[in-house]
DNA sequence: ATGAAAGCGCTAACAC
DNA sequence: GTGTTAGCGCTTTCAT
């Protein structure tokens, strides 16, 4: 059992001939014989060739990979999105290097320096929490490297984006309560720098009073929109003498929390308040009730991140022109904000 | 803004040295004087100088990467395992290509050829349900390439591995039950070709056996322990005229569906169905009841995983002995199974 | 403390 | 249809 590796040379060696015609045999070049070919394959096959794509991407100055960052693997939303990716990626010969970052600002920074050390063609993103900062991104962009945010994104950084409309989402899901006859409805956000939050409170706003209702700035309750930040969030609506009878939560989590604490305070969902989230977990289906929610087309978004990469990728030097992709969210109804049968 | 990417001869130029010692400067070698690191240093700030791995990783044949795979990445468990791995990967200057092969066989081998050729120093796998047959491992390992199995394993396969004590954590379930007063417990289970199933099956029946109760086949059902098959598992227990008390399910999702099913024709849990389930997926901690589950301690997985790749690098062609690390399983009580209060 | 030179494995422009 | 040659950017042995 050699640990030898095979290169095109050993191959060479063994049928008499030279090192590009085994190159170009291997990649069915057009002008090589059929029967050179054939013995090619056959020798790399006994000789247990295995092609070095290190030495190629070196050659090549591609390594024919996409870097993806994201906070978390483990959100359905940004695994669906890795493998919206991964779905165009692959039949384009790409591979996916994905890396975490836990919403750790540093590390996010060092990631796609080690992308960029790794040589991969492109980045595709989604920045952390913590992330305010964007020149790493810059850098990316400078390099001449294909960079694509998704779902975080910044407008003021040049650089495309696909995103989904937040703005839209939150009026949808606002709206849908009013509809279902709420009329004091809180709103979970979080860090309002961010745009995506910026910009479902502002939708959130908008449905209020597009529906006749007063936007209450003390209805809007900025948190983590983790399971525990739900929890304090709505114990804390609810020691209020007007208590809401609907929240609408920028986040899946934050919204599970609320639930709990209504149902452990006897509270009835949705009759005395009813309930709307965002991003279409898994788990928001299977709770009692189930979540209203809102759905972002995950693997949509990764399949468009994907063609931008590759619409990049395909100009090189020419300026590529940012380019903006923004995908309509779906409110998906469920139990935990549906008073009224629909008609 | 020059797309040209500096290099150390780009370096060495300006500051009239040898590439080797840009080389050796950048790499804080000894024998180079401070002065001269210093001026390198600030030269290829200003040049803005970005390493090439693809050429040290030819150079040197290694990549500092290890390749994971995982059947998907969106589930607690392997997100956490990742995260174990990269802990320990991190701090030693290896960076981690996660991939994903959605149980698919053919994109399980396909995945592991793409990462030979991206010559990854390593590989860290769970394989996929489907997977029987093991020759693309066994091949990673002649070709002296590290390959480490987790949670799924395969005793006959010479590689190493770290898994949990699958026995145990079943066997601590079912007795659990059985002193919770269940008398019939069945048992969820997955194709019996895959060790994990096969040895909670053979837990699940010991402790049955050892507390006194007997083991019967009737109820032992087969599924692919997703949550419509939970439900599918359920109903059909129902079925019969001496229903079961207790349910140990070698899943998180069957369970799940279980305990719908059994809420929905109005059983109750844990009074007439006690249910426990195997993974610690979040989502077990909210359902209501919380559901008891075994916690595979996926964090220490991976950092294990890690060690021994590590281990087995340094090694180099020294015959490595592969090792097998068993993790002891944890049981978590909650609300799902508990019928006595703890004395 | 630094330089010279060779080579990792592959590809492609340029021969013929 | 195939060979020759040069080089991608880095590391490292052997010099001095």
């Amino acid at each position: 059992m050699k640990k030898e590796k095979a290169t095109i040379h050993d191959i060479a060696r063994k049928l008499n001939i030279t090192a590009s015609t085994v190159s170009r045999a291997l990649k069915d070049h057009p002008r090589i014989s059929a029967e050179t070919k054939k013995a090619v394959q056959k020798a790399a096959q006994k000789l247990n060739y295995q092609p070095n794509n290190i030495a190629a991407a070196l050659r090549n100055g591609k390594s024919n990979i996409i870097g993806i960052i994201v906070p978390t693997a483990d959100r359905t939303f940004f695994s669906s999105v890795v493998r919206g990716i991964e779905e165009i990626a692959n039949t384009h010969k790409y591979n996916v290097m994905i890396c975490q970052t836990y919403d750790n600002y540093e590390k996010e920074v060092s990631t796609v320096e080690a992308l960029l050390n790794a040589r991969v063609d492109g980045i595709i993103v989604s920045h952390g929490k913590e992330t305010q900062n964007f020149d790493h991104f810059l850098k990316v962009k400078e390099r001449g490297i294909p960079i694509i945010l998704f779902d975080r994104s910044n407008d003021e950084l040049e650089v495309s984006n696909v995103v989904i409309d937040d703005f839209l989402g939150a009026y949808k899901a606002t709206e849908h309560l009013v509809q279902q006859g709420c009329k004091r409805i809180a709103h979970f956000t979080n860090a309002r720098k961010i745009s995506i939050f910026k910009e479902r409170l502002r939708g959130y706003r908008e449905a209020l009073l597009d529906n006749g209702l007063k936007f209450d700035e003390s209805l809007v309750v900025d948190s983590n929109l983790q399971l525990e930040d739900g929890r304090n969030s709505m114990e804390q609506l609810l020691k209020r003498k007007d208590i809401p009878d609907g929240v609408f939560s920028s986040s899946a989590y934050g919204v599970l929390g609320a639930m709990q604490v209504l149902k452990e305070k006897g509270f009835k969902v949705p009759e005395d308040v009813a309930l709307v989230g965002f991003s279409n977990e898994p788990f928001t289906s299977f709770t009692e009730p189930p979540l209203s929610t809102i759905d972002q087309h995950p693997m949509r978004m990764g399949n468009a991140a994907a063609e931008i990469f590759l619409e990049e990728i395909a100009v090189k030097d020419k300026k590529f022109i940012p380019q903006k992709i923004v995908l309509k969210p779906e409110l998906i109804i469920r139990q935990s904000s549906l008073r009224k049968k629909p008609n």
